[in-house]
RNA sequence: CGCGGGGUGGAGCAGUCUGGAAGCUCGUCGGGCUCAUAACCCGAAGGUCGUUGGUUCAAAUCCAACCCCCGCAA
């Protein structure tokens, strides 16, 4: 079975090593090498890098609708692909003989799009998963082979989530193959009247609402935590937010307003209650607990009151 | 040469402008009080003040270069 993979962060690489592990990846394909940071370093993808590490020749077309022919002339019997970043042509998508097998982490047709992790989180839904599919020319929207779900928890984030996630992607793509070679399955179509988007994470997404309830910021704080994260300001400095929990006072305020210091966090009044931030990363400051933000300032009340926007 | 903030005992900060004895809130260790505690009281340990060089009688503080971290923008 000669395969042809195409992805791109660290949630593809787990599958990529699986069935680089049980079968013969003869190329990778990913997003081109991008300036990244402050001063502009040259950064691989991690699906790049596990391609280098282990021998795997890399393709990384500008434009994959217009440069493909490496593709083809990779001759694969299947094209994997996994959080690539860019939409398939057709001419590659009937070519190998069992077409081209995309592993996306959500439901589907719930949560279409590039985010479904943080977005699953961000919306509240109690559960997600992986769904092994066709692909066509729309995003996300080919005949779906195989589904399993996963429970979300109050404790995950979207690291947390994220590993599961992808830990499950990988071994479902593996049992999949051999049924895909047997014939062993059922090709469904979606239901576009039942679907839902979770597009890539903007920058107005990251920014809280305190006007929103408690469970709905403890939702958006852990669903953009590890990254981008959410903020808010205070003082005219970003705040990030990593952490929080939903507190069980209802304190008189107005939204968004420093309504108590507690040992390990700071209240602030939301739509219906108040939510406790327990881990901030300030401008120019590293990440830290409240607990030791606290600690640093000497009058600890005259925080009381502020609004952060 | 994209813009900006920061590097001070284990953690988070003040002190830098106006050079002149290392400070604050915690943590840690020991002791006390208490039925008890993340509470309270007493005591102790722990710092080349990012690095290198310069100015000075004297540098955390002024000057220069460099290293590292972070926010924004891409």
């Amino acid at each position: 079975m000669r395969i042809v993979y195409m992805g791109t962060p660290e949630f593809a690489v787990n599958p990529l090593k699986k069935l680089d592990d049980n079968y013969d990846v003869v190329m990778v394909v990913t997003q081109p090498d991008k300036e990244v940071g402050r001063k502009k370093e040259i950064k691989y993808s991690e699906v790049k890098k596990y391609a280098l590490d282990h021998g795997i020749e890399v393709f990384q077309p500008e434009k994959i609708r217009l440069d493909y022919q490496n593709v083809l002339d990779a001759n694969p019997d299947v094209i994997i692909t996994c959080a690539y970043g860019q939409i398939i042509p057709k001419e590659i998508l009937d070519y190998p003989k069992y077409k081209c097998i995309n592993i996306h982490a959500s439901l589907l047709p719930k949560l279409r799009g590039g985010a479904p992790i943080h977005w699953s989180i961000i919306n509240g839904d109690s559960k997600t998963g992986i769904t092994i599919m066709y692909m066509n020319e729309k995003m996300d929207e080919g005949d779906i082979l195989y589904q399993e779900e996963v429970e979300i928890l109050d404790t995950d984030n979207v690291e947390t989530l994220h590993d599961k996630l992808s830990v499950l992607g990988s071994k479902m793509i593996i049992d999949f193959i051999p049924r895909l070679e047997s014939g062993d399955f059922t090709a469904i179509k979606q239901n576009n009247e039942e679907a839902t988007y979770g597009y890539n994470v903007t920058r107005g997404d990251e920014h809280i609402d305190f006007n929103k309830t408690s469970r709905e910021i403890f939702n958006r704080v852990r669903g953009l935590n590890p990254w981008p994260v959410a903020y808010t300001t205070l003082d005219g400095k970003v705040f990030k937010i990593y952490s929080s929990r939903i507190s069980d006072k209802n304190p008189s305020g107005d939204n968004g307003e420093i309504t108590n210091i507690y040992p390990d966090g700071i209240g602030v009044k939301t739509s219906d209650g108040e939510i406790i931030i327990t881990e901030i990363k300030e401008e120019g400051k590293n990440r830290i607990l409240v607990k030791d933000y606290l600690n640093g300032i000497h009058d600890k009340d005259s925080l009381l009151h502020k609004i952060f926007s």
